[in-house]
DNA sequence: CGGAAATGTTGATGTGGATCAAACCAATTA
DNA sequence: TAATTGGTTTGATCCACATCAACATTTCCG
C-alpha cells in the first residue's frame, strides 16, 4: 500500500521537473525537439534550484559548470570593475539562459543576482555539449540562443553609445513591454523589479536622470508611473521617442 | 614535364589555402586540433576571400549563411539605426571570427567593412555544425569563441555605461596594443587603421573628442601619436588613467 | 603634379545629464 | 503609531563632452 503512494509521489516530482512538461518549453531549449529528444533533455535537466531575492545564481570568477535556464523570477547580471564602479549588463526573466559568459574562459565573467524569489533549471555544460552533438536540432538551438545573446548586446551597444536618456528610456521599455507580452502578460501594465538605481547603471544613467524621464513621460503622456508600476499609455508615442531629434 | 610542374601549382595552391599550414592555427579554429582534424577542418574551408578596403563581407539583413575568419587585414562591424545613425561595435583583426550574429536570425544583424585591402576564409556554417558534431574539440572551441564574443561585448557595454572619456581611449589603446602583441606585433607602436571618427562611434564619444584626447594623452608623455601612427610610451601610466577619478 | 576631398587638430561656446541636496513615500519593524 | 530604512522625486547648480567653426594636413586621383 506504502509502494504506490511513494512511486506517485516520485512521479510528481519527477513531473515538476521535467522539460517536457514545463509552461517554458516553447522558448526553453526544448524548442522544436521531438518527444524522444525531450526525454534526453529531462535526463540533463535534473536539477532545479531556488534563488532567494538578492542571492545569486553564479559570481564573477566563479569556477563555470553549468549554465541556467530562467524558471520562474527575474534576475540581473552585474560587472564589477577594480575600482568598485559596476554596471548592470542585462535584465532576465523566465526562459533566458544565464551563464554563457562562462564557456570562453571556463569561468564565470559576471554575477548573476535574483531580484525576487526566483528559480532556475541547472544545465550541467558537458552534458549539453554531449547531447547536443547527438541532437542536431538541440545543437541548433543552442548555437542561436548564444548568437541572439550577441545580437542583445549589439543593441544595448547601440543604446548606450548613440541614444539621448530618453531614447534609452523608451527603447528600455517597449523592450520589456515586449518580452512580457511574449511570455503572455500584459503589453501595457507591468511592475519593475529593478529599482531606478539598476535601470540607470544598465542604460549609462544616474538614477536622477531616469525619474525625471519617467516623470517627463508621464507628464507627456506616454506612460503612466507609480513607483514600480509602469502602464504604457501610449506605445507609438513612446516608439516616437526613439529616432527623433531632441526637442 | 607539364604534369608535375601542374601538380605542384596545385600543391602550392593548397599549401596556400590550408587551414593546416596556416599561420593563425594556433588564434583560429585549429587550435589544439590533431593533424587529422585540421585535415577535415582544410575540406571545410575550400574558400578565401579577398575584401577590398572599404567592401564588406556581409552586410545587415543580408542571409546568414557563413562565418568569417579573418585571414589578413582589419575589419570594423557596424549598426545602423532606422534614422541613420550608425555605430561601430566592434573592430577585427587576424584571428578573430565574423558572423557569428548571424547564426540567431539566420541573417546578418551588423555590417562588416574592410578597413584595409584583407583576406578572409569563408566558413560554411553547415558544415562547421556538422564537424563539430563529429570533432569535440571543435565543438568546444567554436563555443568557447562565441562566448568570448559575449564576454568582448560586456566589456564595451562597461566601456560606455560607466567609463570618462579619458578612460574610454585608454582602455581602448591598451585593447589594442594587447591583440597586436598577442599577435606578434609591437605592443608598443601601431598603425590605426580607423579614423578618428570611427573610434569615436566605437566609443561613444565625437571625433574631436578622440582627437583633443590623443592630444593630452601626448603632452602627458603616456603616448606619441602622428596621424595613425601610435607609440606608446608609458603604458603603465595609460593604465592608471583607468579607474582614476576626474584630475 | 595640382586641386579636391577626406581626415585631423584646435579653439570658443553650449547643453544634456551629472552632482549635490532636500524632501517625500512606502514598507518594515518596534 | 512612531521610528527606521530603502527607494523615489524634484530643484539648483555644475561640468564633461558636444557642437560649431576655422584651419591644417594627408590622401586621392585626373
Amino acid at each position: 500500500m506504502s509502494a504506490p503512494k511513494l512511486a506517485r509521489v516520485i512521479d510528481i516530482h519527477a513531473l515538476k521537473n521535467a522539460c517536457s512538461s514545463c509552461s517554458l518549453r516553447e522558448m526553453c531549449l526544448p524548442i522544436g525537439l521531438s518527444q524522444d529528444e525531450i526525454d534526453k533533455l529531462d535526463q540533463m535537466v535534473y536539477t532545479r534550484k531556488r534563488v532567494k531575492r538578492g542571492d545569486s545564481v553564479y559570481r564573477s570568477e566563479e569556477k563555470f559548470g553549468s549554465l541556467y535556464a530562467v524558471r520562474s523570477g527575474f534576475f540581473k547580471t552585474t560587472l564589477v570593475m577594480e575600482d568598485g564602479r559596476d554596471q548592470v549588463t542585462g535584465f532576465h526573466m523566465a526562459g533566458d539562459m544565464l551563464g554563457m559568459d562562462g564557456i570562453g574562459a571556463d569561468q564565470h565573467s559576471c554575477n548573476a543576482v535574483a531580484l525576487e524569489d526566483s528559480e532556475v533549471c541547472v544545465i550541467p555544460y558537458g552534458r549539453l555539449e554531449e547531447l547536443s552533438r547527438e541532437v542536431y536540432v538541440l545543437q541548433q538551438h543552442f548555437h542561436k540562443v548564444m548568437s541572439r545573446e550577441i545580437v542583445r548586446e549589439h543593441g544595448v551597444m547601440l543604446l548606450l553609445g548613440s541614444m539621448r536618456a530618453e531614447e534609452r528610456l523608451a527603447a528600455f521599455l517597449l523592450n520589456l513591454s515586449q518580452r512580457f507580452t511574449s511570455r503572455g502578460y500584459s503589453a501595457s501594465e507591468f511592475n519593475l523589479r529593478m529599482t531606478r538605481e539598476e535601470i540607470g547603471s544598465y542604460l549609462g544613467l544616474k538614477l536622477e536622470t531616469v525619474s525625471r524621464t519617467f516623470s517627463k513621460f508621464q507628464e507627456d503622456g506616454l506612460i503612466g508611473v507609480q513607483q514600480k508600476n509602469i502602464r504604457i499609455v501610449d506605445s507609438e508615442g513612446l516608439k516616437s521617442v526613439l529616432g527623433r531629434d531632441p526637442s
